[in-house]
DNA sequence: TATTGTTATACTCTATAACTATA
DNA sequence: TATAGTTATAGAGTATAACAATA
């Protein structure tokens, strides 16, 4: 989880502490948003019993029946061998299924069970609850706008760096 | 570190991939561009051999001289426990050191020492650069609202979950 | 030879609970 | 009793390297 510190100290002491030059850091502004974002998410879906990565690998296992393990781990910008025990995990609650496929018996298919399929149900409305209420301060102009601005920067970092190797971002 | 992947299997057909209702949608967003961000800036500083969150405990530390553990931990969003092998490391590096309190002898106050001054030094202008990395793509008004929308979406948060425990979304 | 999935292993980050030495 | 820091421990989350089965 990512819950925070003691009581003994009043948190305004804490935050009278100077920063310095962290404020107004990209990277800072984004990861303490991220944390705040994910937070609210982790928590409505903990009741659900599954995590954010746990969601998002149910989602796009459901929209791509069958797909080999390999391939979700690329998607979901993971190694192969990350994968592994998260489908154990997911197989075991039974929500995951792992098939052999007849042409390639190297394969194991991935497919969502029924079980699943009612959890991924349950949870999107969930999901997109926690978005509305990320999104809850602002016009939907500044939602476009704010999405917008995200992509432009992972363009500009993709140009600047123009990737050697091709490493893709995906979460 | 955070690399992706094999590559037997070509990053397009994983691209190709349907990831269904998870575009668009905030938190997604904000966790691959944070990503995105943070991988620059790991890899920079990774060569002055600290990471993105000791630079930030340096920044503190510096900017609040002979501060008590408890509060820096609270001030970068940290258990206490957490900081200790956080702050062993800095040490045992040579970059900070604890030092008694006359006043008060349970109290192990950081400094920040003169080679953890020279690495701050190195480093400031290394992230300031990854900033401006991450902000290429932006102009100077884009940049601000950004930012500004990043805060709204926080205080949004807040506001919506006004969190009856005083757990501050700090890093 | 190359690929798929698995194992074995390790490292980072984080927390909780219990402990110590003080206060 | 309460606080500061520490230890012991545990759990995510992630990766690399080596391996067996199969292509």
């Amino acid at each position: 989880m990512l819950t925070s510190g003691d009581s003994a100290i009043a948190d305004d002491e804490a935050r009278s502490l100077d920063q310095g030059m962290l404020l107004g850091l990209m990277g800072r502004e984004l990861r303490v948003t991220y944390l705040a974002v994910f937070r609210t998410i982790e928590e409505r879906l903990d009741r659900l019993g599954i995590t954010p990565q746990q969601f998002a690998l149910l989602v796009v296992v459901e929209r791509n029946p069958g797909a080999r393990q390999t391939l979700l781990a690329k998607a979901r910008g993971l190694d192969k061998s990350t994968l592994v025990p998260m489908i154990d995990r997911l197989e075991r609650d039974g929500l995951l299924e792992r098939r052999p496929l007849a042409n390639d018996r190297r394969v194991r298919a991935i497919w969502i069970t029924e079980r699943g399929n009612e959890v991924l149900a349950a949870a999107i409305p969930v999901v997109r609850e926690s978005d509305e209420i990320v999104r809850g301060s602002l016009t939907e102009a500044e939602r476009a706008q704010l999405l917008n601005l995200m992509e432009k920067v992972r363009t500009g970092i993709e140009d600047r760096l123009s990737s050697p190797r091709g490493s893709g971002a995906s979460a």
